[in-house]
DNA sequence: TAGGCCTGACTGATCAATCAGTCAAACCCG
DNA sequence: CGGGTTTGACTGATTGATCAGTCAGGCCTA
């Protein structure tokens, strides 16, 4: 009798069901995965992904449900260990924004292909977004406001949206950039995230003083 | 089936079942889509949909050709109309990479989603963009090298693939930016491409600045 | 402690529905 | 008439979902 088997045995059953899930909705897509393939996948039976999710959206939204946990918990830590009013705030900011959802493994694990879907997503991805995403997307956009001189509300809204999907541009990588540049290999993760993070300060300054710009203008005329 | 034969009598049938195909793909992704879905949209039977077509991948394809043929034709004649060395030449090429897919909808339209499903996508839409999509691209990365200061091949292709990503985020909006900036109703479609075109020119130039530093150093140090 | 009971976890078999694709026959126009 | 075009009817395969039923182990009572 192992000590360790007063564990209930379901919670690693139902753990290995959502990862199997989320490999095969991150290469097929939600309506190319069965839940046959899933259940292969898992190594058990068909039907007990339905006894512990009832449905194939209830387990998707159970997938991105556990991942988006995880993932807005890292951020909101790098959030709150930025701050504000040092030099490389926005810097800190994006690389906040930019890290968690790549992962250990640089924009190449299971999930990422799974949440640059749900950027583009088409109605069935909205709901899960606002549900699981936009509570840590606004803390984002406020630190942007606090962040960037001469950005507003507005602003920081836009280059938060922006941001995230220069983001999405370099996940899920599969060799364009390379191809598009003449050269062959791949290049590195932080090289990569290096280049995205200098992208996106670069458009989110630019954003800010436009903007600034413009409402000055309009103070002026009125 | 009639291979691409000069017969152009049954070019109507052909066009209304390309773009039933391209709303449906659209909406429901190529999984999602069903044949039997698409037929009934162009009022046709789901038979004729193989006879011209033969498949399911090769409609998608045709869908995807199509549309990427008139955005091409579009962006090389903004691109070709660009005097590289003017002062505003960066906006301008930036532009011409936005608006055609973009069309006249305004990111609304039905190609948009397919064509950030492919920028995201999956096995099947990487040797689609690399067909339909790459040459345009190598155009546009050179006129990138050219246009701006400081930068080389590799920091053309990096920023073409980030202001690609940026455009998709923009694209098929749902108002997700409205509801994180607190306001209600759209922005006008104008408005946010000068917001994207903003963002992206900070970010290009931002981008080649950085590169050429680093480069910099590099001849130093050796 | 023994015995009956209950419950959560899990499965094989199977459901109707839908899928992409096929085919012979009918259509239509020159 | 003849060939490109179009269709209804159909196929086998696969889809998500449901079912009754098995099994192990905790719980309660006697």
């Amino acid at each position: 009798m192992p000590e360790d088997s007063l564990k209930p045995v379901a919670t690693d059953t139902v753990a290995k069901i959502l990862f199997a899930a989320e490999v095969e909705f991150s290469v097929r897509g939600f309506d190319g995965a069965a839940m046959k393939a899933i259940a292969r996948r898992a190594a058990v039976s068909q039907a007990l992904l339905h006894y512990h999710f009832g449905s194939k959206d209830r387990l998707y939204e159970a997938v991105i449900a556990q991942r988006s946990q995880t993932i807005n918990a890292e951020r909101l830590a790098l959030l709150g260990a930025v701050d504000r009013n040092a030099d490389h705030a926005l810097e800190r900011i994006l690389e906040a924004l930019f890290r968690p959802p790549l992962g250990p493994s640089g924009g190449q694990g299971t999930y990422t292909r799974i949440f640059s879907g749900l950027v583009v997503g088409q109605e069935r991805e909205r709901a899960l977004v606002r549900k699981h995403y936009d509570p840590t997307a606004l803390a984002f956009v406020a630190a942007l406001e606090d962040a960037v001189p001469g950005a507003d509300r507005a602003t920081a809204a836009m280059s938060y949206t922006l941001a995230l999907g220069a983001l999405i541009s370099v996940i899920g990588r599969d060799g364009r950039v390379e191809r598009l540049m003449g050269r062959r290999g791949m290049q590195s993760f932080d090289a990569v995230l290096g280049q995205l993070t200098c992208f996106a300060k670069g458009g989110v300054l630019a954003l800010a003083r436009e903007n600034q710009n413009n409402q000055n203008h309009k103070r002026r005329k009125s």
